[in-house]
DNA sequence: TCTAAATAGATTGCATACAATTTATCTATC
DNA sequence: GATAGATAAATTGTATGCAATCTATTTAGA
């Protein structure tokens, strides 16, 4: 057997497993408000930047227009987003309804409700954060 | 704005961000096989431990049936696995065919591949690997 | 032994992801 | 001003993930 195939030689695999784990955590919280985890962060990032065109909200997020076209359709339905037009005709425009808005309030708890399930200390948690992000940046670096 | 809500304030978007980049860059040496990254990971478990029930792949790989049917259905019409039976009639055990074992050798090079392509030294490499196991674990005890 | 509860795997339904393609629009260049 | 190439978003097609449900089988307890 090809020793660098075990799985538990992999780095891929805990990271591919443990963002699902973590994403089903978030869902426990956000199911029973009617949201998913993509919907999610596209509210973090609307709640930071309101009025932001698909493609920048794409390139924070990582998503492209196959995710998140669909996506917004479903937020626009649901009254939380509208999609205005820009002087570009080529853009969409984001924006928050007052429903949308009002999510902030209701979603402001989640993260301490996280944070007291994971058992990291603060250390820990900014390493974990930390190189996943770099390696991150790297991969996106060699994507473009 | 609530801080804690910013994007950058989140430990589960980088993970949830890098786990998808880091299995693209395994699909752009997957694809050209013809195989995705799931599939890849089962067979991982596979050239381990051949003729394993379905189940106990799930466990492995923190993938339920929904998920694992439908891909072993397709890996047994390429003809890499075959779906056998067990004593117990309500199991089925997967067993790598003639074609799914030759696979071992041409997926052996791609860890160094990989390996190649993340500029991480091995420290930092393995810290993450410790820790994303270490909080992928919390979470799936607390899950069960 | 008979049957209720548990278990394995398949199926269904919904929501991503993302490559590739399409459509509409814009921009640079002549 | 006409047009080729670039760009934004939508659409299409394929493959997950996973909760919930269904079916077949096994097991445990009265």
């Amino acid at each position: 057997m090809q020793e660098q195939l075990r799985l538990q030689n992999q780095l891929c695999f805990p990271l591919y497993a443990v963002s699902k784990a973590v994403t089903r955590l978030y869902l426990s919280y956000l199911t029973p408000l009617g949201i998913t985890y993509t919907q999610y962060v596209v509210f973090l990032v609307l709640f930071e930047q309101d009025g932001i065109r698909v493609k920048e909200l794409g390139k924070r997020l990582f998503l492209d227009s196959g995710t998140l076209s669909p996506l917004l359709e479903k937020l626009e339905k649901q009254g939380y987003v509208e999609k205005g037009k820009s002087l570009d005709k080529r853009e969409r425009i984001v924006t928050l309804t007052a429903k949308g808005k009002a999510l902030e309030a209701t979603l402001a708890p989640i993260p301490f409700q996280i944070a007291s399930r994971l058992q990291l200390n603060e250390d820990e948690a900014k390493t974990l954060y930390t190189l996943s992000y770099r390696l991150l940046n790297q991969l996106e670096e060699d994507h473009e």
